[in-house]
RNA sequence: UGCCGCAUAGCUCAGUCGGUAGAGCAGCUGACUCUUAAUCAGCGGGUCGUAGGUUCGAGUCCUACUGCGGCAGCCA
């Protein structure tokens, strides 16, 4: 949009008649009409002296549901006739009910709504040509009395009022009764992108949305409680590690040099500790190059906390106590999902945090559920052969799975993983014990050759962590990356890039350390029981239109 | 990226066999001094996503494009 009065004009008498649009094109929805009138109304407002935008503050004794809550204590129950103290409220219009001389409206603050009963001969000449001027939409200062309504509706009786914002606009705000909504915003698309009418209009929404910044905020709390540091690490990188994705680019002029922005934050966390800075997290925003989806989206939120001189298990109580802190402090517990397959005689139910989470070995797990033994998962050829034998269905979805494209044991081991065991994994359960290929930062597990020290854990069905025993010895992690570079080199442009700086920073001597990353946006769908990515994330990206 | 579906008034949706655009809410005018999906009477509101094509005639049929959604792929 551009500046504001030029864009709109009236046409003069012999030219066209009505108005004329003097403006470029835009996907923004505006209604010439309505606009008008509502600029016509604004300015007898002010006329009246009631200038909208004019006013800079309003006390509010108390919020909507502070008033309703402290209804009794503020003189809403006194004897008729009394003179009842005066409260002060301020919110936007959503509804209003004209009679004659009378008129009840609903003012919310957001979270809840308080009515207000105006009436002429309460509010006076000018007032009540004032509230005649207003719609649904605008935002309305009022003060009065508290009172009840023939129908035992919490109400203010309002004396005066002062106009605090104008809607240009037409709210798609619906109707409601007895909690069932009428019309409203429903269209996905319109909801992401013009998310403040989606705040406006869809409490659902709303709720979710509102719910990550607690969520977030008790995941500070949690940290800081235990003596973590929070700290920010670089966005632009000259290579982005730590994770498996591609990349965005972006150019720096100043030293005219091509960057990357980060798909983790997990080496520099790691530099950290090698600092001596035995207990650090970061809560960030990470960006991979990836496709779309209900689960994924380019942007998003990333956990990590690294603790020294701790192990998995450590690690695992630190998950474990950090869901059911903020399920806990959040009051947010994740409903029953259609997302996991029930075993025979298991019901669905919601999961609880407050009970020590399953811990699972990674293959015996594979073979509990598909029959193929941790000997057919010897080596690569081996499992070929013993998946060659049978057929392979997905029992969750029916559909057959290919087997053969993956060029290293890990990653069929993972397929299988994700195939068999995740969708059964409805209670919070560990993981444990992950391939060495697709594990290039954890310690090899000195028990069983080929595997980590490694852990995810899963809700639901679902990913929800992903932890190791961080590998110490730079001489590993060099040959780790060396692998992985030879990865890159057959075609794997996700494989991990060679990190000399981090190398550097381990040969100078890391302690024994347990790292973990959460996916925020996950952990609150989780939570929240959302569906879609988008539906907790305020402002996702959109293909303009 | 592939396949499928959707796109009509500010919002939510109808639109028959291809015959020239409908409803509710919102809006406007009027009535109504305790309503709450307020009620009653009347009124205005549309480049039917975009561009082509078929046809005497296209919201409707065909093609392409754009956006959104679903599934798949991708995503440890």
């Amino acid at each position: 949009m551009g500046s504001g009065s030029c864009l709109w004009k009236r046409s003069s008498a012999g030219e066209s008649p009505g108005w004329t649009r003097d403006r470029p094109e835009s996907s923004l929805p505006m209604s010439d009409d309505v606009r008008t009138l509502r600029l016509e109304k604004l300015a007898r407002l002010r006329e009246l002296g009631f200038d909208p935008y004019a006013v800079e503050r309003w006390e509010r004794t108390d919020s909507a549901a502070g008033l309703l809550d402290r209804f009794e204590e503020l003189g809403g129950d006194a004897d008729e006739g009394t003179e009842r103290p005066t409260v002060s409220f301020a919110g936007r219009i959503v509804s209003m009910r004209l009679m004659g001389k009378a008129a009840f409206a609903h003012l919310s603050d957001g979270d809840e709504k308080v009515q207000g009963y105006f009436k002429k001969d309460d509010l006076g000449e000018e007032a009540w040509e004032a509230f005649g001027l207003l719609d649904i939409g605008d935002h309305l200062g009022v003060t009065g009395g508290l009172f009840r309504t023939k129908t035992g509706e919490k109400s203010i009786h309002v004396r005066t009022l002062a106009p605090l914002s104008k809607s240009l606009q037409v709210l798609p705000l619906g109707k409601e009764k007895d909690g069932h909504q009428w019309y409203g915003l429903t269209d996905v698309e319109e909801r992401y992108r013009h998310r403040h009418l989606d705040l406006v209009c869809n409490p659902e929404a709303r709720h979710a949305l509102l719910a990550r910044s607690r969520i977030v905020s008790a995941v500070r709390r949690y940290f800081e409680s235990k003596g973590f540091f929070e700290v920010e690490t670089p966005m632009l990188q000259l290579e982005a590690g730590g994770a498996a994705a591609r990349t965005f680019g972006t150019h720096f002029n100043a030293y005219d040099l091509d960057v990357k922005l980060r798909i983790s934050l997990e080496l520099y966390l790691k530099r950290v500790i090698c600092g001596d800075v035995p207990k650090v997290f970061e809560l960030g925003r990470v960006f991979r190059n990836e496709g779309v989806s209900n689960r994924h989206n380019p942007e998003f939120t990333l956990l990590e906390w690294y603790e020294a001189y701790a192990n998995l298990e450590d690690v695992m109580a630190t998950v474990e106590e950090l869901f059911a802190f903020v399920a806990r402090e959040t009051g947010l517990t994740p409903p029953p999902s259609d997302t996991t397959v029930a075993d025979a005689g298991e019901e669905r139910v919601a999961p609880d945090f407050s009970k020590p989470w399953h811990r699972v070995q990674l293959l015996e797990e594979i073979e509990r559920r598909s029959g193929i033994t941790a000997a057919d998962l010897a080596s690569l050829d081996s499992a070929k052969r013993a998946l060659g034998e049978r057929e392979i269905v997905n029992p969750a979805t029916g559909k057959r799975i290919q087997v053969g494209e993956e060029a290293h044991l890990g990653g069929l081991i993972e397929k299988l993983l994700e195939v068999f065991v995740e969708p059964h994994l409805q209670e919070p359960t560990f993981v444990v014990g992950y391939p060495l290929e697709t594990s290039p930062l954890a310690k090899k597990d000195p028990s069983r050759p080929g595997f980590t020290r490694r852990f995810e854990g899963y809700v639901l069905g679902r990913e929800v962590c992903n932890a190791f025993s961080e590998i110490n010895d730079p001489t590993d992690q060099r040959e780790r990356f060396e692998a992985q570079v030879r990865e890159r080199a057959r075609g794997d442009d996700e494989a991990h890039p060679m990190d000399e700086e981090f190398l550097y920073a381990l040969e100078g001597g890391m302690p024994p350390t347990g790292g973990c990353g959460i996916g925020i946006d996950r952990m609150v769908m989780l939570l929240t029981g959302m569906e879609h990515i988008r539906e907790v994330l305020l402002f996702p990206l959109m293909r303009p239109r």
